[in-house]
DNA sequence: ATGACCTAACTTTTAGGA
């Protein structure tokens, strides 16, 4: 089962390129960000006729998570629990059967950019960590693989930037939410880039400004963090950089780990 | 050269992104 992800920055601009990724990879599931749109604007025409579901969580113009998937989804769950009056659209998981009757847990998750530090949004980034990580706790008690994939808006390590030095202060690269990222892996998660990949300076974000992706100076901020379940059975996971390179690109390239499931 | 982008919206400027 391929399990992809990938910050859209507009569904609707970026429909072209979201068909063209989904005949050319062929993922089982895709985990949408930033689809800028309410649920009901959400494109599925176009996907619905090459054979995939959509399932999507949105709001006008920000933020907004999707699940395309080959087979239906299954026991949808809609935001975070204790969500309070937070309302923004970041948080879909659902479960979704295998070739071979394997059954797997996928989240698309947008976390909190949270720039600038030391404001109510970095406080916000934090909460919603807090809120992601008590979920996760939970999720592991079923002892079944899931994949919480998405945009984390957290660098993990300085060898994930381009310019550490540059960006040390940057809410995506502090070390409270490296410090809450890491909480995630010492629950039992597993960054499965890491799993295949040791070398540094492998990005999945380029900025639009400055040339950043004509001089490869991105983020490595789009990740899928396994369940030990999960990690028994991934067999690759590989960053896709063609998409970045297209025209009206989105600033986010995709990211997929493949299960043997 | 201290610049350089992109998207959505009660659009002709602003907020948010990262």
């Amino acid at each position: 089962m391929k399990i992809a992800t990938w910050n859209v920055n507009s569904v609707k601009v970026r429909l072209p390129h979201l068909l063209d990724y989904l005949k050319s990879a062929q993922p089982d599931v895709l985990c949408l960000q930033e689809i800028k749109c309410p649920a009901a604007d959400f494109p599925q025409l176009e996907i619905a006729a090459l054979g995939y579901h959509v399932e999507a969580l949105g709001q006008r113009a920000y933020n907004g998570v999707a699940l395309i998937s080959k087979q239906p989804p299954l026991e949808i769950v809609r935001g975070l629990p204790e969500a309070g009056d937070d309302d923004q659209a970041r948080y879909i998981e659902a479960s979704f059967g295998g070739g071979d009757g394997g059954e797997v847990r996928v989240a698309s998750l947008y976390l909190p950019n949270g720039n600038p530090s030391g404001t109510d949004k970095f406080t916000y980034k934090l909460a919603w960590m807090e809120r992601l990580i008590a979920h996760a706790r939970g999720l592991l008690q079923l002892e079944i693989p899931f994949v919480l994939a998405g945009d984390y808006n957290i660098c993990p390590a300085d060898e994930d930037v381009y310019d550490p030095v540059a960006w040390r202060d940057d809410a995506l690269c502090r070390i409270e939410a490296r410090a809450r990222f890491r909480a995630l892996t010492y629950l039992g998660l597993t960054d499965a880039y890491r799993v295949f990949h040791r070398e540094p300076h492998r990005y999945t974000f380029w900025d639009y400004q400055a040339g950043r992706w004509n001089r490869d100076e991105g983020l490595r901020i789009d990740h899928l963090l396994l369940s030990p379940q999960a990690v028994d059975r991934v067999t690759g996971c590989e960053i896709d950089k063609a998409p970045r390179g297209k025209d009206r690109a989105s600033d986010h390239t995709p990211i997929w780990c493949e299960l043997a499931v």
